[in-house]
DNA sequence: GGGTTATGAATGAATGATCATTCATTATTC
DNA sequence: GAATAATGAATGATCATTCATTCATAACCC
């Protein structure tokens, strides 16, 4: 538990009221982004007296950083949830890329958050390492450390660094959806497309790959 | 030509002091964040006077746009040379990881600039379409389509998706190397196995990807 | 050729807008 | 009634930008 969490704790009187100012908080970081936001927006958008916010938050970059590890904490633990149910490495990456980019039909503002604006927003953000974010990635990178035990990913392949480029190339199909306009694929589309590139590009027999993939669709025929 | 560009030219009575003048925002930039730097700081570091920087650009916002656009048509000048001398798409798609990963080291501060801190700054951005920067990414969709027109990848890939995949697993590597301060792999390493996987994910036949990368190793011994 | 004037570039302190945060006061709760 | 929570205008810090002034150079005149 970080210094952020203790001072939230310590506010404990009206969690009501605190996570009505985090709701409120995504909406105006989603919509402004986190510098042209003001607190005074939140304010007004949690219908709470500028004042007030600080007798919960320590400032206005505590107020982003809290609600992203509230909200990490409940993406973390969905994503936990839906990988846990399948035995495959192979389903649970393509569960992993299914999941991750519902998050944006969820709830856009907190995609927006978690997936534009909190990993961008400033030089602080360097030095601010969220424990809930690694352990996010180390699913992806579990997931291929599982695969290559199995036999079914190369044994080349490294984990961390194969983790990052997944969550790099979800997070991009991400940003792009959050941002733009017109859309030329849906997320289903859009999630089969990565996760088969990753699996047949991990794979160290495409034949097996194929074999799973296959597998799950006649398991969901019965 | 954008308006930037066009106010640029009006001020076009001293290039080395604009070119100065960019190169410090740039190292500015980079240290500091967009929403840290201050003009002030730019001016110092391009030993010019606060003032002097309006005479080349029209705000802080200008200056970012202005530097993004200077610097990303040397990437995208560079990277189309990198490519053109290639023939095969899969040494094309290769030679596109390794070089994108080389910013990196080439000019850390130029690397941090496109990688971390432009596509993040300000909900301004979202309105901000840079051509140069769509164009870097269809080298990557151009590329696709050779490789599916040739046999060697799967038809069913969709090159405007996969061109933002491939983009992000690349700048989500470039970014934690930016930001981490202790490595576990190369950037040989890294373009490696992003590009393997890439190859081996969108490919028609992995044996004849495999044909295709051994080729190049062939050719060289020679 | 030298001195004066005009022009444009450069300067940097002043300006004014912005907004995060504070704190005296009021309202609410027990 | 006392303690606590909430309020919101005031405060003060910040900093992007302006603009009166200075400086450097070119042009003009004698």
């Amino acid at each position: 538990m970080n210094d952020h969490s203790l001072f939230a704790m310590k506010q404990n009187k009206n969690k009501e009221k605190y996570f009505r100012i985090i709701q409120a908080a995504t909406r105006v970081f989603a919509r402004r982004g986190f510098y042209q936001a003001k607190v005074s927006e939140i304010a007004r958008e949690a219908k709470v007296a500028d004042g007030t916010i600080y007798l919960y938050f320590e400032n206005k970059d505590d107020i982003l950083i809290s609600l992203f590890e509230e909200q990490m904490k409940v993406v973390l633990q969905n994503m936990r949830e839906q990988v846990a149910g399948l035995e495959s490495p192979v389903q649970k990456l393509e569960r992993f890329a299914l999941c991750h980019l519902r998050l944006i039909e969820q709830n856009k503002d907190m995609a927006e958050i978690i997936q534009v604006e909190l990993r961008q927003s400033s030089k602080f953000m360097k030095s601010y390492k969220n424990e809930q974010f690694a352990e996010y990635l180390d699913l992806i990178a579990d997931i291929v450390r599982a695969g290559q035990q199995e036999g079914l990913f190369k044994k080349a392949i490294l984990p961390d660094l194969v983790k990052r480029a997944l969550f790099g190339a979800l997070d991009e199909l991400s940003r792009y959806w959050v941002l733009s306009s017109h859309r030329k694929y849906d997320i289903e589309t859009a999630a089969k497309q990565i996760s088969d590139t990753f699996l047949y590009g991990l794979a160290a027999d495409s034949g097996k790959i194929s074999a799973e993939i296959q597998g799950k669709r006649e398991r969901r025929l019965r």
